[in-house]
Formats: structure tokens, sequence, C-alpha cells
DNA sequence: ACCCAGGAGACTG
DNA sequence: CAGTCTCATGGG
């Protein structure tokens, strides 16, 4: 989105040329001004964090016991980022204390009914429903997409806050400090350390931030050591010690390990 | 039928 | 402040 514009963007690895972004719809028509390529590029590159050298990561990666192995497989990939605020609060809040499938038919369901279509070369695209339509809303109206009562209710409170304007992005990141962001998000109901975190990771692009109660954290980390169980909080914070900096990026490769 | 899932809030000591 | 209990719904 570009103001209250859609632009659908196809990205492709152009080899050794970097990137190839090409427009294929949305709300805007070509020619595309130089201020809509600009915004593109600018917001791809936040998209894929491409603004932030990672060679301080994979130094500290190469000597760790848990992140050598997605390191080497993974090499290259980076954060994937949720630009907006309310998407990325949602996401969260759906993803809580269910499996990643059922969490997968809860977002389509709820894009499905509330965003918006776009079509371009045939195929159609969801945008992600907007704060104010959801804060219309009652849990009544959430009912079908079978979620939980508490779920929708942290749907729809999240989505008041956003609308009020005293929660947005930029409040967040007053002062530059996961801390203060952490503390304005707990204190949002259904807004817990690990969606905190989340958010603060995929959204603010925090690399400190870690959603260190993360279920799919503890199942790679089990994985990776050939351990009979899931590791003790006591043992997550002995073998993410040497991750200081870079708690997001360590994270995030080992998820990608239970693809 | 059973256990678990990209947790959070309320309650207790 | 740190543990424990309860909740709610579907996947495997």
């Amino acid at each position: 989105m570009i103001g209250e514009a859609s632009i659908i963007i196809e990205v492709s690895d152009a080899k050794d040329a970097g990137l190839r972004i090409e427009i294929i719809g949305g709300d805007v028509k070509a020619p595309y001004g130089d201020d809509i390529y600009a915004a593109v590029e600018e917001y791809v590159k936040d998209w894929f964090d491409l603004h932030r050298d990672l060679s301080p990561f994979y130094e500290l990666a190469g000597g760790d016991p848990l992140l050598n192995e997605p390191v080497n497989q993974f090499y290259g990939l980076r954060v994937m980022g949720i630009s907006d605020l309310f998407e990325a609060m949602c996401w969260g809040i759906i993803g809580q204390q269910i499996n990643l499938a059922f969490a997968y038919t809860l977002k389509r369901r709820f894009v499905e009914t509330y965003g918006r279509a776009v079509e371009a070369n045939g195929e159609v695209y969801w945008l992600f429903p907007k704060p104010e339509t959801i804060a219309a809303l009652t849990v009544i109206d959430l009912e079908p997409l079978r979620m939980t009562v508490k779920k929708s209710e942290y749907l729809i409170e999240t989505a008041k806050h956003i609308v009020s304007g005293k929660l947005t992005k930029e409040i967040l990141l007053q002062g530059d400090s996961l801390e203060t962001a952490e503390k304005q998000l707990v204190s949002i109901r259904g807004i817990g350390p690990w969606t905190a975190h989340y958010v603060i990771m995929r959204c603010l692009r925090f690399p400190t931030a870690f959603p260190i109660d993360d279920v799919g954290l503890h199942n790679a980390i089990k994985h990776v050591l050939g351990m009979d169980r899931k590791p003790t909080k006591k043992e997550l914070l002995e073998l993410s010690y040497g991750w200081s900096g870079w708690e997001s990026y360590a994270t995030f490769y080992l998820w990608r390990l239970l693809y």
C-alpha cells in the first residue's frame, strides 16, 4: 500500500543483478512515476531487511552449535518483515496457542472475509483487513471464523487501539528502545511477551527481539540437539547467551528448519 | 481418545 | 515477582 493505493508486485531472482521487481497490478496505472518506483523499492528493502549487514550475525553463528547448521543451509535468508502494525499484531494474536496449520486457516478466513480482493494477471490477491473494518465488528460477527471468543476480542480491541491513533508504529519506535515498545505492547489485552516480541521482530525490526516462549523455537532446538524433550527455560537462556544482538535472526533461522 | 499447538490472563503465595 | 491453573479450538 502507498497511501490508500494498492500495488501488486512480483519479486524474482535476477541472479547477479540482485532482485527483479515488477509491478503487475493494483490501483496504480502505468506509466508509473518515479515516486511509485522509489516507494516500491523502499518497501521491498524494508520487507527483506536489505538495509542490514548480516556479517556480524554470520560470524557469531559460525561458532554456535545451534546456528551453524541452519546458517549454512539457509545462507542469505533474512527476517521477512510485516510492515503494517495491525497485520503484524493480528498475525501474532491469531497464532497464539494453536498449531500453524490452523493458524493459516484462520488467517485465510479472516482476510477473505474482511479484506479487499485485488486482481492482477488473472489471479486474486487479498489485502489485509483495515483496522477500521475490524474495529466496527463484534465477537458475534467473527463467530463463523471459528476462532476462540478471546481471540476475537483481542483482534477487535487491537483494531480499536490503532483506529484511536494512540497505537502506531511511530509511537512504538519513539525512543528506539525494545523495552519501551515491549512495555506498551504488553499493556494491551491479548498481547503477552511472545506476541510483543513477535511484533517487534517482524514489524519494528529490532534484531534483538526474542520470542523465547515460542514452541517452534523449542522444537527446532530439540531437533538440532537430538533431545528427547523440549529445552527448559534455563537451558534456553544458556543456549541463546551467545546470540546477543541477533536473537531475532537466530530464532528466524531455527524456525526455518521446521518447514 | 489423546496430546499438543509460533500463549495469555487470572489467581496464588 | 515467579509459579500454577484455566481457557478454547482444531490438527495429527
